[in-house]
DNA sequence: TCTGGGGTCCTAGGACCC
DNA sequence: TCTGGGGTCCTAGGACCC
């Protein structure tokens, strides 16, 4: 048995806990750059606000109707996300946390009979202790697990909580459930099916011919299709892998066509990256960069991308920010308004296991001293107490976080400008 | 005026090897 | 005119997720 926990409204919810006046009315979070709309209360559905919206088109409406909207707070959000995880762990012997708001949570050997009660106590506990309302769906396989959350959160009979262990029952509910929002099928897998004359789950756990959906979908819809049937192929993973790809990007909070800048903002976003490096006990082979315009402008396109390959694999963010601003050089056009830049890693091995280049093997740890240095001072007194220069104080590009909510969970970021 | 950011996995095809 | 057979590894691009 697997139970899918998925807090509602992250983001919305976690306003609400520390903000009694984002109670009982409608309320949003905005993506980055107060861009798009990303996370939406029941009240704010209601009055017809679809997800990702951007944020102007719906700005009167929300106005209207005495909506609240907050700029995103990843900090606080990871905060009680942690508090959520934490509770979870108590109640599963191997748990996997899939996203900021969701975990699986491996209940084997539980009863069937107790299952309900159990759930319903976890959904109970978790709110109790850290305030947020989440929705439990439970079933034999991941996506039956994941199909059963979403029909416990729709539905007025089941309130946050119901079990697929049933076949009767579950053929009934599949029935009702629209292929396109099972986990796993996307705009293009939905249209292939429906040529197939597959509309609902039920239909594509009983369709007969196997072959055809391997050809069709490739084993990816092959696991989904078996997954329905109630033969698992999506393992749970309760260890946390290292990251292959680290990717920081922003769009500016202006348009942007000085290269200084452009300089500045790709080495914060190198900075980041090689932190969260770091962090994970990586070493990277390459570095890419890239700039581009706002494809939604109708001014003058362009993109600029540059990749490069370290000898040896490094960690260190000085090296990685020189390469970084040469390749910015080779790629920046003068005459463009930027709208967004940003840095990704790749090629990550094991800190320790990283092959080095033969002729440079004398500066491998040179900087790294300095690194762990700098982000333990990092740590303790605030992120970019100590950076590159090359990272610039001005930050003309950075982006709009006009209605964020307070730091009421973590260390106050007006105190250590003080210090 | 204003349209997010960060990931994973799979496959096909090219480059290369003996 | 005619030019083998069997592999591996890497990368780009597609599709999907939250």
């Amino acid at each position: 048995m697997i139970a899918l926990v998925d807090c509602n409204s992250f983001y919305v919810s976690c306003e609400r806990v520390f903000d009694l006046s984002a109670r009982n009315r409608p309320v949003v979070v905005l993506s980055n750059n107060d861009g798009c709309v990303v996370s939406l209360s029941k009240e704010a559905k209601d009055i017809g606000i679809p997800m990702g919206t951007p944020y102007f088109k719906v700005k009167k409406l929300i106005k209207e109707n005495n909506g609240k909207v907050f700029s995103s707070n990843y900090t606080l959000y990871g905060d009680l996300s942690y508090r959520v995880m934490e509770t979870l762990k108590r109640f599963a012997p191997k748990i996997e946390i899939y996203s900021i708001d969701e975990a699986f949570l491996n209940l084997e050997g539980f009863r069937k009979e107790e299952a309900l009660n159990y759930i319903k106590e976890i959904k109970a506990v978790v709110y109790k202790e850290t305030g947020i309302p989440v929705s439990i769906g439970l079933a034999k396989t991941k996506v039956l697990a994941k199909l059963a959350n979403i029909v416990s959160k729709k539905s007025t009979t089941h309130k946050g909580t119901l079990c697929l262990l049933d076949e009767k029952e579950t053929n009934k509910i599949l029935s009702t459930f629209p292929v396109s929002d099972i986990w796993g099928i996307g705009r293009k897998m939905n249209v292939r099916l429906h040529e197939l004359k597959i509309r609902n789950a039920y239909d594509f756990k009983t369709f007969k011919n196997d072959k055809l959906i391997l050809k069709k979908m490739t084993k990816v819809g092959k696991a989904i299709q078996d997954e329905l049937r109630g033969v698992s192929c999506i393992e749970l993973e309760d260890i946390k892998k290292r990251k292959k790809n680290i990717l920081s990007s922003r769009s500016f909070g202006k348009k942007i066509s000085n290269k200084q800048d452009i300089k500045e903002a790709i080495a914060s976003h190198v900075t980041s990256a090689a932190e969260k490096l770091r962090k994970q006990k990586s070493t990277a082979q390459s570095i890419h960069i890239f700039i581009k315009t706002n494809k939604f402008s109708d001014t003058m396109q362009t993109y600029g991308a540059k990749s490069f390959s370290f000898l040896s694999p490094t960690q260190s963010t000085f090296k990685l920010v020189s390469k970084a601003l040469d390749m910015v050089d080779e790629v920046f056009r003068e005459g463009f308004l930027y709208y967004k830049c940003g840095v990704s890693l790749s090629g990550l091995h094991n800190e320790d296991e990283s092959q080095h280049d033969l002729f440079s093997f004398n500066d491998i740890d040179k900087d790294l001293e300095i690194m762990r240095s700098i982000d333990s001072l990092n740590k303790y007194y605030g992120s970019e107490c100590i950076k590159v220069a090359a990272c610039g104080t001005k930050k003309h590009w950075q982006m709009l976080s006009q209605m964020k909510s307070k730091a009421f969970t973590t260390r106050v970021t007006e105190l250590l400008e003080v210090y």
